[in-house]
DNA sequence: ATAACTGCAAAACTTTTGCAGGAGT
DNA sequence: ACTCCTGCAAAAGTTTTGCAGTTAT
């Protein structure tokens, strides 16, 4: 446990949610300017291969790692609005199981990200078809 | 409708299933030697927006490509051999609802790929499990 | 001591963009 | 004509790697 990778798990904890590796390194650079952006990534890496840690995909292709929880929880995540909501993993435990029923199949959903659209841009969209019909 | 764009498109549907913007490149290469990857993905893309090519990532940060067909499709992933598996969109259905019920929310599950380890690794396992106890 | 970890620099890799010229309708 | 599309080259962006030196145990 060197000092570099306590800094870093440490800003993953401080900065809390979802966060890249990028804003990692930038918190750990205002107290140790020497780490690099490679030792963030490699400690990231060791932390998912170890449990410590999920990674996601919330879009754009980029990472974003966070500390497991107590509650495994994954996303919605609005394609119009950008909002991200959290979602209670008991809501996959039937598609959990009629995966494994029906397939086979052992799910590793610990982290799941879903796209749609929320709920207040659907009132949203709905007011603004009221408005402009056609 | 240029020749370069019904070649990229006769390329993915000339290979089936999902693709790589490199793999159709390739394929269309052997035909229009000076066609250029930029070209593939912007018509990939367009593809996308139209609503004739889904794109999901299989693993490792890579877009594949595939024509919408007739019934929406899912896949299964095997973390442990790579096999990919097809999956009824109907085993999503009661999460849709349950998604729009509980948070309002309409997900756009068109095409999605869920990572984990399918029957025949788990069975492999077991038996190597068997083999070494401990 | 010795195995693991780090910093640095460079590269790998997919994807995007600006621009000037060319093709389609 | 006039817009859309393409090729080229270059860059953007995240992530990985080789290597030599340092640090932890």
């Amino acid at each position: 446990m060197t000092r570099q990778r306590l800094a870093i798990f440490a800003a993953l904890a401080q900065l809390g949610g979802h966060r890249t590796a990028e804003e990692i390194y930038e918190l750990v650079r205002t107290q140790y300017p020497e780490v690099n952006l490679s030792t963030v990534y490699r400690n990231l890496d060791l932390g998912v291969a170890l449990g410590l840690v999920t990674q996601t995909d919330l879009g754009g292709g980029i990472r974003r790692f966070e500390f497991v929880r107590a509650a495994r929880h994954h996303h919605l995540v609005c394609q119009q609005c950008g909002a991200v909501a959290e979602l209670e993993d008991e809501v996959l435990e039937p598609l959990r199981a009629a995966l494994h029923q029906r397939h086979g199949f052992v799910a590793h959903m610990d982290h799941f990200a879903i796209f749609g659209i929320c709920a207040e841009c659907q009132s949203r969209r709905q007011a603004a078809e009221a408005q402009l019909p056609g």
